[in-house]
DNA sequence: GCCATATATTCGCTTTCAAGAATATATTAA
DNA sequence: TTAATATATTCTTGAAAGCGAATATATGGC
């Protein structure tokens, strides 16, 4: 029964966070460190969560973990994510978090073009 | 975060089942015990979480006890239950419920209208 | 009052979950 | 090879959840 695993996925306020950022793009750890200002073990717990239900997809480059969501994602869950941005857009701390985002000013375009260009994680790499 | 007492309300395949089936019209819990074929201590104890998270109303009729979903539902809630309602159309066991649902073909309003002219809850009760 | 019905609550058990701490792994740089 | 960085995994603990079994409560009929 997918639709209650999306549920499940759902209903922690940390997931719900990630997964909310990566409606905006992909992401790595790090980035997801510094906007939500959460411990690296705990993120990677959800992170682990997520693909264990197949919500979140990850590649490597270099030493870091870019998560994005399924390239195709099932209905269900591409239904749910519209629903979120909808339901939080003003909402605390969801509002910040994609403040902050901005801030970080960078989605997993730009880091691969990064990554492609200087393969430099240890230099050009976010200051986290 | 009310939207997470959503999620977690609705990650659970039995809490689900009744949600969806509310959507539909108020039920009392024999209903339930029949529909679901579940034990009633199970279902009971399911619809105090519901009750606990403010997403059922319940009313005293008789021996009876008719849960119905808020009358003034948040937005979130409601949008939450039209989405469900569209996931799960051709889904069992939400298929099978409804169908039952119907052979049990009371809702709440003729459970009140019986009650108001008979309060008869040990004769006229669904035989359950 | 007593009994039956409908439903709720409590208890004990097992599993899952969330979280921090500690540790392990993979990659890159030197 | 060694060290550093980014990330994952394991361990432990506490809390919550799900479930069946047993028990309690409220109501109505007698």
């Amino acid at each position: 029964m997918e639709l209650i695993q999306i549920y499940q996925c759902f209903c922690d306020a940390t997931r719900l966070r990630i997964l909310h950022l990566l409606t905006k793009g992909a992401l790595c750890v790090c980035h997801f460190q510094e906007i939500l200002d959460l411990p690296q073990t705990r993120i990677s717990q959800h992170l682990a969560y997520l693909r264990k239900k197949g919500m979140v997809e990850v590649t490597r480059h270099g030493t870091w973990m870019i998560y994005r969501l399924p390239s195709h994602p099932p209905s269900a869950l591409e239904f749910q994510l519209k629903c979120l941005q909808d339901c939080v857009r003003t909402e605390e701390p969801f509002r910040g978090d994609l403040e902050r985002l901005g801030a970080v000013r960078t989605d997993c375009g730009w880091i691969e073009e990064a990554l492609k260009e200087k393969k430099v994680p240890g230099s050009a790499a976010p200051t986290v």
